[in-house]
DNA sequence: AACTATTTATAAGA
DNA sequence: TTCTTATAAATAGTT
């Protein structure tokens, strides 16, 4: 796009090479700019000179944000296509792949509590509520067990003061004092 | 370039983002190599579509190398003062960070499922509890929705087929396909 | 996926 | 670098 056409291979004169770096660097980047509002798109856009200057565009989200999806999508696809490479773990990698599990154990926790149902399937959502279920179960079951324990060591406690008070009298049960439920102060989770 | 001007803002047809999305992600790809080619220039470009999808291209010195240029060219000012050392063990530190994270989120996913409970006490467990039942309402909810969803497209579909073979009658509402509960065949979780 | 009327980018020159 | 201008290239709207 000028007055002649312009081969594909390395501007050998040195000015009239910065000079279309220059030019082209400038419409590289409007180019950029315009796709990822245009078309609502992540875009990332490195380039170093010859002489080792940087020039970058990135989309809103930051580039180091794009960087990061950026990791984590090719080591996705590393996976997939070699599971190999694995070998060469190297720090990008393992950050990537400890913060793409993270990633995924945070979505479960939100389906677990209730969260992001939307993007689970009818089969999903049975699954869930068939664990969450049985985690019920299980949970209600400790619980008791607990409540029981506590009950028998307040009752415990409730004999042996009154018995140091009145002198070996038999003790009754303490029925008053038994309860299946407890308020709450504050919730660590 | 085109048979109208075009402003600067997101498209709002779907169809049209995404045809402007290919060709100007073909045009875009085609300078950034031109300019690395012609201007002996080292280029990343990385490009996400609004679904997700990838699209990259970098000069031959390979995406990978390019980034850790970016990055150390970025941070030049601190990875100049710092000596290696402090840089592995601010590495060293990340990970162990993002590993504690995951041990985290690990236990309290354990919790979620009711098992590990031993270690919990009797007002972590009422907490739990609670947070299940919470849990349990909603994807119950969503889970009705669903399935009304579905009833309602089957129903639909049902009343259509019915029609077409007794010429027009009255259609009787056709309970007999309507259930409130599925067959799952393998588990997604 | 092709076509084509236009707009845009830019090579060369100043 | 910046501007100008002729021309190549990209692409918006259409088929």
């Amino acid at each position: 796009m000028g007055r002649g056409r312009v081969q594909l291979k390395r501007i050998e004169n040195k000015i009239s090479r910065q000079v279309t770096f220059s030019k082209r660097r400038t419409g590289l980047l409007k180019k950029a700019h315009e796709i990822s509002v245009l078309c609502d798109a992540d875009v990332a856009l490195i380039v170093f000179s010859t002489k080792g200057k940087l020039f970058e565009y990135s989309t809103h989200s930051s580039m180091e944000t794009i960087l990061e999806r950026y990791e984590r999508y090719s080591y996705a696809e590393k996976l997939l296509t070699a599971p190999e490479t694995e070998t060469q773990a190297s720090w990008t990698l393992e950050s990537s792949k400890l913060k793409a599990k993270i990633e995924v154990l945070e979505k479960n926790i939100r389906h677990y509590v209730g969260e992001d149902l939307e993007q689970l399937s009818l089969r999903e959502l049975q699954n869930v509520e068939q664990q969450l279920e049985t985690a019920l179960k299980r949970i209600r079951t400790k619980k008791e067990k607990a409540l029981q324990e506590r009950n028998n060591s307040l009752s415990k406690k409730w004999t042996i003061h009154r018995s140091s008070h009145e002198g070996g009298g038999i003790s009754s049960s303490p029925s008053c004092l038994l309860f299946n439920d407890a308020v709450v102060d504050d919730p660590p989770y």
